[in-house]
DNA sequence: CTGAAAGCGCTAACAG
DNA sequence: CTGTTAGCGCTTTCAG
């Protein structure tokens, strides 16, 4: 409806000049580096370029000839519906992009690939890479490193060389089960992540964090597994790890789990705080959502987010990045007490 | 650590083609186009290839030369926290970027620009657009038109001439209006987006819905309007409601403005649904999440984002493309009750 | 099945 | 301030 006629051949750079009567280059310039140019020629040209229909410089084009595409990717592993219906993923990847059109970069979903040939991490251009809950081993990962991208890890373990933005876990999963035996409980149990996050540093971090704390007063936990998603998937091994122990406590890998495990003690007519402690992680919004209020684990999500944004707009510009360490917090609410009396 | 040496010039195609013998374009068609030459001839070169360190074909200048990026962008407008830390955006995001991988596509997210020169709408290489909750006078939809790139609309008016995915809302509110009638109440308040989102279809059309089926029974509701963000302002909204107004049953734009209503109900020691009845919108997690269970108008977000971009991803392939409205279902639940017997 | 020619649309670098 | 010279790295014809 907005066409100026028939003139469907694509307008250029190069039309515009041509109109103007100027170099190719001039008209780039007006563009891309306005202080290069006349205010009156630029204005002229930029007058021009509107009546021509023409939007700007080319962005594929642009890419080639600059170097730089102006989008980072954020790689992910597991199914996006973990990614962004997750709390604290979702106010991560909002607290990424924000990072990032501050820095004037998009971000791309380089998502795991789901059929023959198309492999984002290989195949869609990026200047960079954000690698998030991602086995180390993947081939995302591997890709990202064969095109030497700059890549900034987050909540992982690629090296020593990778700048990596982390959580403190291990603190922060002391101290949860550090509050537990202070409130005298002895018979605890954990609910994680399954195995196959074995080495996900999260997963990892916190089992150690509760194992250790709680070895150094002689207790064992009860160990119950489960996954994200489906989300009845942890109700289930919650009402399991209740029904086949006599735990009085539970750590739990997030506020999710967390709910879940009171929601199961609700189930067997156990009430929480007083016949049954439960611990959260994260700190998210759940925690202060439902009733009881969470005792959770605080981490800050959206300073992580923008940290490793920051960190990698920095590699990309030619600055150094430093890897961090995100502190946790232990936050006491109500869904802990003391050991029950029998 | 992983280089064959100190050959930090850049590999390409042309390298790699020096090194077996053979031209680029044999090179070329070895990774874009296995069948178009001897499947020995193909192994030596991607063999080189790898010994080199060469990591395919270059995505940007691959974008260049034939004028697909392989990734689609999708226009936000609000901050994202409003797209990513919301439920129901959360899983159309996901829904959409499921299926674009499905179609060998990458999702790029085109940011409302925060500063000076960069807008991603405008600079970032993308082959088409999803636009959602965007305000369609934005600089970003104008600047998508512009570029003259294929777009589809999500829950958006963009005229005629667009691919549209929308939803029933119009009949969606009815039902929950209707409900409400059919249970005796005649006092009824509706909890709405404020003022801004007066033209946006779902906020548009749940509240013309809700006043023309109330209008049928006489029945003139107290309209009080509020925000997504900050979460603190739906609950400040809903006191609002109950304390100004005797409503005895509340239509809300979304299950979490429901659950506000209902939170605040209790602080004023009201019970849901005795002492008053609220019906939600989406039918999302929160829903059914909490106590007690909302009586809500469902959706089905995932199939909108399965179809939206399903529709751009027939549009880039040349393919006609159809815009759909999907139905919505009310979904009665235990948060709607008989109006109060005084 | 393989190669040569001709760009895709733009931007660095430097010359005038 | 403006224009020239060279590509960025790849793919599309179309010949051989």
């Amino acid at each position: 409806m907005s066409d100026t006629g028939l003139d469907m051949a694509k307008v250029t750079l190069q039309s515009v000049a041509d109109e103007v009567g100027v170099s190719r280059m001039t008209v780039s310039n007006a563009f891309s580096r306005p202080d290069q140019l006349s205010k009156d020629l630029r204005e002229r040209i930029l007058a021009t370029a509107e009546r021509l229909g023409y939007s700007g410089p080319d962005p594929a084009a642009r890419a080639l000839a600059r170097g730089r595409t102006g989008s980072v990717g954020l790689l992910l592993n597991g199914p996006l519906s973990e990614a962004f219906e997750d709390d604290v993923s979702a106010e991560f990847v909002a607290a990424v992009a924000d990072e990032l059109t501050r820095r004037g970069l998009a971000l791309t979903v380089l998502t795991p690939p789901q059929d023959d040939g198309f492999l984002p991490a290989r195949d869609v251009a990026v200047d960079g890479a954000l690698v998030y809950t991602c086995d180390p081993a993947s081939a995302g990962v591997a890709w990202l490193g064969r095109r030497k991208l700059p890549v900034v890890a987050v909540d992982q373990d690629l090296g020593t060389d990778v700048t990596t933005i982390g959580v403190d876990d291990l603190s922060g999963a002391r101290a949860g089960a550090q509050h537990l035996l202070d409130l005298g409980h002895r018979r605890i149990g954990v609910l994680a992540l399954t195995e196959q996050f074995a080495l996900d540093p999260p997963n990892r971090d916190r089992l150690l964090g509760w194992r250790e704390t709680l070895a150094g007063a002689g207790v064992e936990p009860v160990v119950a597994r489960t996954t994200l998603l489906p989300r009845s998937a942890a109700l289930e091994a919650a009402t399991e790890l209740l029904e086949s122990s006599d735990v009085t406590a539970v750590l739990c890998f997030d506020d999710v789990f967390a709910r879940a495990v009171i929601a199961a003690a609700a189930a067997l007519g156990r009430s929480v705080p007083d016949d049954l402690s439960v611990v959260g992680y994260d700190d998210s919004r759940v925690a202060t959502a439902g009733v009881p209020a969470l005792t959770t684990v605080r981490q800050d999500v959206t300073t992580k987010g923008h940290l490793a944004a920051g960190a990698l707009a920095d590699l990309l510009g030619g600055r150094a990045a430093s890897s961090h360490t995100l502190p946790t917090e232990l936050v006491v609410r109500d869904s802990t007490g003391p050991v029950p009396t029998p």
